[in-house]
DNA sequence: CATGAATGAGTATTCATTCAT
DNA sequence: AATGAATGAATACTCATTCAT
């Protein structure tokens, strides 16, 4: 049970955001949040309009306090920087909020489609932060990639998934965290001309396995 | 309603697993199910045992055919050969099997302690190959990685988000997709001279405004 | 919301008078009188006991009125003229004050025991009016109905349902309307020698069809 | 507890019924019309859509009964067979299916759009051959009544209130009370010239003491 | 092989009401 | 005079599951 010396209406919110992270959505019940607020079911509803308004909210949240900061981060400076900026504040912010990050990340689907699309245009904004810094680069020679949609999917994916096993108590200081990401995401970004010679057969025998495991439908 | 020509019990493994990675396990009830499976629920259960073991029977297949898949791959040849396969086997199994591997990746949380249990311990054992091989990459020096653990959690997020968006009607096919992943796995692995020269000014301000947006709780 | 002008006290009065009636006592939620009133539900409790109070309060000014307006009406003159001004009230005050009037008739049911009583007895008392007219009409001769204590139900139910239908501003004024109800009492009281010479096959198919329909259980 | 004789999906039916007749649609819990039914909660769900599918149902049974049977009888012979006919059902069906036709009288306001338009179309449906034998009487002169309309609305109330009432057990049969009514309709639609001469004064005196208790708004 | 019948426990949400301020 | 906070009990309805047939 949250500590009794905040408010309510506060002690909701935090129920609520550490059960759905925890838990996921549609596996947190209502006495669930109730329990974990200190508070009964009934009262609950004095602080919350539904379950999913409690959802939106917290998602709303998330995807505007990253967007706030990607703003001024994503636009100036070369491609190289822009992505640096992006990068090293995506990885700070699912460090210092998994909570937010993580329920924003997967409960899309439990969203009613109204907020959905909500919340799916906040992130396509976001987004588009990243793909411009990623075609400019590839624009400018900066940036090797092939696809860049597919590079910007990946970054994204890799860099949120920090918010899933971060602990500030570990080796690594969330700054740390952020700087060897940005590293990797550099070097993702600028595929360099040694590149791997595959050796033919075993390519063969790779894909002929994974036609076998995974026949083409 | 899934085709009638299909056996039942081979209708309610597919009901499962679609309905699974569409909706969760927790948003997904068995009345779901039977619908789509085109049973009554009570037929539901000649053909398998609760709807956990339903899950656990997925999750467990998922992670060992990725598993039969890896063992072979993930031991001959050097380093970045190893991680070329294991990318390359890892995105087509993405792309190929997208429910299967949603399901893996999303509902651990859903199991039982007991199936939790066995199923992280399958995927550990298919991380280690992936681990050891960058352990070693990093060795023999073709991989230069400042934390080589943390390279290990961005790889496998980056490459199993594939699951999340691949549509096989796009403009590339899987074996595009899988090269175009090679080329920016070892590009991370590979974090060369050309290295950022941050701009201290401008990180921290950076930091100054990640502080205020999340203050270190 | 009711107008604000008003003080609240009686907006909450107004408010159930119009909710009870609209939708009838266990269709609203206090929630509506709350909002209806303009006040919270806290509040509402400064102007009134429980919801159940608020119904008994209606209904009983509903019945005292009839009652005050019954009494002087109800014993002067001959039984023709007593029906003719009981019900001339009856249907002025239905079509002047339809929602007190619906409510008093709909929701005698709703009540405890202990107000149901107290209403019930109001209202026995109101019927005993008609009751005396009616009998005192068949002693003189005036009437002739068969069943008086039927004549008594009809007669107060066929004009008890002006309030369910009756508005200002259609056709009829309501002393035009009470008119038309004093003249069907009237008709309906003193059944002539004009009577229907059933076709008996006709009422021996018609009763068959009902034996059908409804068998007597 | 009805008789665990009949199967349980009648048994849900019939306490529905007796509850919706008893205590309104919504005085009456699906906790009472389980255990009126003698099954659980969940088990009324076994045999009904909502709550609110077994209204409708209800009502629609009851109306097309109605319907089945006005629809021969509302249309051959004069008009005075014709009320006398309709009358004779309509006070037949509320004295042996009171139940039925109580909740269909009462409850409209409890459906939800949809059903209520279907509904309110049946109802409409059966008035109409009330109004038109009237109309016809009224054209043929066997009828005098001044407004046609609120003849129609006074003798269905008239009729229906049979409902509220009637005890088989008491002093008269169904069919005796049908003939009753059927004497009072046909007596109240036609006026005779031996019309009440109105004290002026009384009128005066009575108009003013109503205008006092419900002043006109 | 398949299902209709049945349920205890649970779902999210609302109920009328109280009380301290 | 008015309300925000709080709640136990109820609301309609669904859950996953069992079992006799």
């Amino acid at each position: 049970m949250l500590p009794v010396t905040e408010p309510a209406g506060r002690r909701v919110r935090t129920a609520a955001l550490e059960l759905f992270a925890e838990r996921g959505f549609h596996g947190t019940g209502i006495r669930d949040l109730a329990q974990r607020a200190g508070v009964s079911t009934a009262t609950l509803y004095h602080y919350m309009g539904t379950k999913e308004d409690l959802l939106a909210e917290i998602m709303r949240d998330s995807m505007r306090l990253l967007l706030r900061a990607a703003s001024p981060t994503g636009t100036g400076g070369t491609p190289t920087e822009r992505i640096a900026r992006l990068t090293r504040i995506h990885v700070l912010a699912h460090a210092a909020r998994p909570l937010h990050t993580r329920v924003a990340d997967d409960e899309l689907r439990a969203l009613s489609p109204g907020s959905r699309a909500e919340i799916t245009a906040l992130r396509d904004e976001y987004e588009r932060f990243w793909q411009s810094a990623i075609d400019d680069g590839v624009s400018t020679g900066e940036f090797r990639v092939q696809a860049p949609g597919v590079a910007r999917l990946a970054l994204l994916e890799m860099c949120s998934g920090v918010a899933r096993w971060y602990r500030p108590d570990g080796p690594l200081t969330a700054g740390e965290l952020a700087a060897r990401y940005v590293e990797m995401a550099l070097g993702l970004l600028t595929v360099d001309g040694i590149r791997l010679e595959p050796d033919p057969g075993a390519v063969g025998d790779m894909d002929r396995l994974v036609a076998e495991l995974w026949p083409p439908s």
